[in-house]
DNA sequence: AATAATCCTTCCAACCATTGGAAGGTCAAG
DNA sequence: CTTGACCTTCCAATGGTTGGAAGGATTATT
């Protein structure tokens, strides 16, 4: 099957699966007489795996060791809890920043008039730090 | 005073001073006779005003909009707070996203042995998500 | 069989923010 | 005057994805 319906197949653009042959993330895949990309559906079901690993939020380099643990029939489970709870680890610390982003600019944000004037917590903060949410007053 | 010292009092890397300047998010920084870029005390502040909006996530662009408004004396409180308010709304939804990520993960990683077996739900789910978490039994 | 509409190929570029390095000029202290 | 720390510009890479251009292959419709 075409490079095109394997991407309507599996959800990843062309482009992208091309991507991750270059990169080695895939094989290279076969070739019609024509040049064109040949798929199987052995194919298909490793794409839709990368996918479902995009979505999870691993990365290339994560997915193409998550895709060695998948093809070892006799691989540990705890190899594959021990990647995942590496990638919560980092997904949590992401979390953990723009959580504590979203605070503070809640905050400045409830304490700015939001109308005509020019005073606001906002820019206070911005331009001075020391202007502490929780201090002044 | 030189890039250098201008970097380490606002912890704005040398490289990334140039290239807001580059952007234009700067302008261009006065020049000594040798070349060397001289910063006032006025461009520390708005570097810090600039580090401090990234610390809150917000992207270059936005952050062009905010020195806007920060150079504008007559700015609005109303505008600031709508641009911080968008900014909001995109931090949550981004970790809206990426909690869940972590809630499958972390609840398929609990229904994972993590012993010698290769037996997994992480890659029972990568392999077919028609293995829904809150399905099966 | 000719033609048009899709598809495919490769290559090159851009996005965003940041870092690294190379080659060369400038400044301060010894 | 040399050494070392600094500065300059330019070019490249990161990661994941998208866009386009130029040209060949495969279909579908005349």
């Amino acid at each position: 099957m075409n490079i095109g319906t394997a991407a309507r197949l599996t959800g990843i653009s062309a482009k992208m699966i091309r991507y991750y042959e270059e990169i080695g993330l895939i094989p290279p895949a076969d070739r019609r007489d024509s040049g064109y990309r040949d798929y199987s559906d052995a194919n298909i079901h490793e794409l839709r795996f990368i996918g479902r690993a995009r979505d999870l939020g691993f990365s290339v380099a994560e997915i193409s060791e998550l895709l060695g643990l998948w093809r070892d029939r006799g691989r540990k489970s705890a190899d594959v809890k021990a990647m995942a709870a590496g990638h919560i680890g980092k997904l949590q610390a992401k979390i953990d920043a723009l959580q504590a982003m979203a605070d503070t600019l809640r905050d400045l944000a409830s304490r700015c008039a939001g109308d005509d004037r020019p005073e606001c917590p906002i820019i206070a903060k911005l331009n001075d730090p020391s202007d502490h949410p929780a201090s002044s007053r």
